[in-house]
DNA sequence: ATCTAGCACTTAGAGGTTTTGAGTGCTAAA
DNA sequence: TTTAGCACTCAAAACCTCTAAGTGCTAGAT
């Protein structure tokens, strides 16, 4: 695409994602530093228009861009626009505070949801490469058991376990010592291997409670164990169109039951770029008038995956940034730990 | 308030949280079986308006509620309904699946919003009574403490240490096996006085780590640091009118703060009755158009709260019943453990 | 070969007017 | 005390007109 061409269709982008109204050939060069008339855009707009990249609403408006508009536009944007400095440092303000990952999480969620002002999404560290720092079996009545596990990455997961009879204080201690002496400093995906001779050596009468318990410990560690995230900024929705929240509210509540989210953050190549999905190309048809913001972010050795949904009228320029801001920072931050 | 003029006050009340119209005397008549005409209900109308019950917006329209109106309307109400029995299956099963207590917290919140179609908040259950079951730290790295507290309400806390210079681990070890010795079985509120002399005794190389770690286990026990909540369902806010939710994100975001929620739900008595703040009756001018909808519920010794934020006009019998039915259960799952 | 000025044409939406109908209060009869 | 009847009110719907922002095309300018 030849230089100018790009040049309105960038303009009417910009153009349209503030004033969310169709952009005509005039207030363009108005407002714009085209150096060209009124009539020339329009031939531009016309071709713009034939070649699918932008389409107008009804005879006598003007255009708006298209999923192929915005993707033009944005694989075109080869370096991303540096964040300003007030709002790196108010990244680097707010993540310096928390005290600990569920909080870091939070506050991540919270500032993204911000900057962006859109509805975001940010997964914890992925188990699967971590390595088991501490494991704790805890009494917390005779016979509810909480299991408490602690990953390198400061992930700390917990379950209780309901026992049909109790076990005494010293089967539990004994248990826990061995489960501390086999899995401390394995990874996760290794534990439930490492386990499963537990049960065999028993003492008969435990064999059920222990049973139950070495369950849970790789319960936890299990792969399908690992798809947890975090949703904020769910009220930005009010701010949007009602047609564009009353669709997305369903894939909002399927995201906080962690089920779509894999797919949605998955379907992503691996690396740490920011990657960018517009309108028709989700699969998700409730997510055909929405976009996709997402990067992978990593702490230690796993990779995770953090983004927002909006419409697809978006600030993709900034809110690429953001997003790529934020997950360099959240790395930094976990990386450090 | 006699008899007939409540009835016309509850059916106005009744249609107007359903059409959100004003509703005339005509229409009342049809859809009621008030067994009078529609003049006789204008002339209850009429003084039912000079008593400030209810207003007509405009003089060719018919009446709407006034906070007044919804209160004796709500005082009125003396026997809850109670939830359908599908209602009240999905709350148990709902409940039932959750593993530990911020799974189940998150179950709740998430069930309140769906069931009244409101934004909900969930207090976790108090520290202040809670005894500490469990105390742990973990060298995450050399220098990184986690410290992990455990109530008996099944309750967690976290959170890490950065120390500046790294303590051997048979110190740590050591000064973990004398924490916990002196404050499991104590109360959340007695721990900071039990800790105090801790640094007095330590090997001076060490006193300043110990020091920062003893610090942080006051800070996690503190009654400030109790104020933890969680809110559930913001994108419900998207269903409602957009100039109630812009009122009411400001406050949201305050609530995710947990700033202003003691406020929110302290203000009620602490019973375990329901308690409704309609409208003005809310201190914060932003909640002016608001009604919130609590109750408290109980976990082993601590009471604590959970409710709903919603607009005025709202189905009040309904959602007192879900939030009365969700601390119930929510109280029968925390006091089993 | 482009670009641009000019012009005829289109049409959504703003602004203004009319009509409609749901609602009222009052009066007088049941 | 209730209700039928009636004149009155007024927001909102329906309708109309007009405007202005937009278009495409043609022919002259660069």
């Amino acid at each position: 695409m030849d230089e100018r061409k790009f040049a309105v269709l960038k303009a009417i982008i910009e153009d349209y994602v503030t004033t969310q109204e169709p952009i005509g050939s005039k207030s363009l060069v108005e407002r714009h530093a085209l150096k060209v008339s009124p009539a020339t855009v329009r031939n531009e707009m016309a071709v713009l228009e034939d070649e699918g990249y932008i389409v107008q609403p009804h005879t006598s408006a003007g255009r708006i861009p298209t999923d192929k508009g915005y993707r033009t536009f944005v694989n075109r944007l080869n370096e991303v626009r540096p964040l300003s400095s007030a709002e790196s440092k108010a990244i680097t303000q707010v993540l310096q505070g928390a005290v600990d990952l569920d909080d870091v999480m939070q506050k991540t969620v919270k500032l993204l949801a911000q900057l962006t002002g859109q509805v975001s999404v940010v997964q914890y560290p992925t188990l699967s490469n971590s390595v088991v720092k501490h494991i704790d079996l805890i009494a917390v009545t005779d016979s509810r058991i909480m299991i408490v596990l602690v990953a390198n990455s400061g992930r700390l997961e917990q379950a209780t376990v309901e026992l049909s009879k109790p076990l005494t204080l010293e089967s539990l201690d004994s248990l826990r010592i061995k489960l501390k002496s086999t899995i401390t400093d394995k990874k996760f995906s290794e534990v439930a291997s490492l386990t499963s001779v537990f049960s065999k050596t028993a003492n008969p009468s435990e064999i059920k409670a222990i049973e139950s318990i070495v369950d849970k410990v790789n319960f936890l560690t299990k792969e399908s164990a690992d798809q947890k995230v975090m949703v904020g900024g769910a009220g930005n929705l009010a701010r949007l169109e009602p047609a564009f929240s009353k669709n997305l509210l369903p894939v909002l509540d399927e995201i906080e039951e962690n089920v779509v989210v894999l797919k949605l953050l998955g379907e992503m190549a691996s690396t740490d770029d920011i990657f960018v999905r517009i309108g028709h190309e989700n699969k998700a048809s409730n997510l055909h008038s929405a976009s996709i913001v997402a990067s992978g972010y990593t702490s230690g050795d796993s990779l995770s995956k953090l983004g927002i949904v909006g419409p697809t009228r978006m600030d993709y320029p900034g809110t690429m940034a953001a997003v790529g801001a934020v997950a360099r920072y959240l790395g930094r931050i976990l990386g450090n730990k």
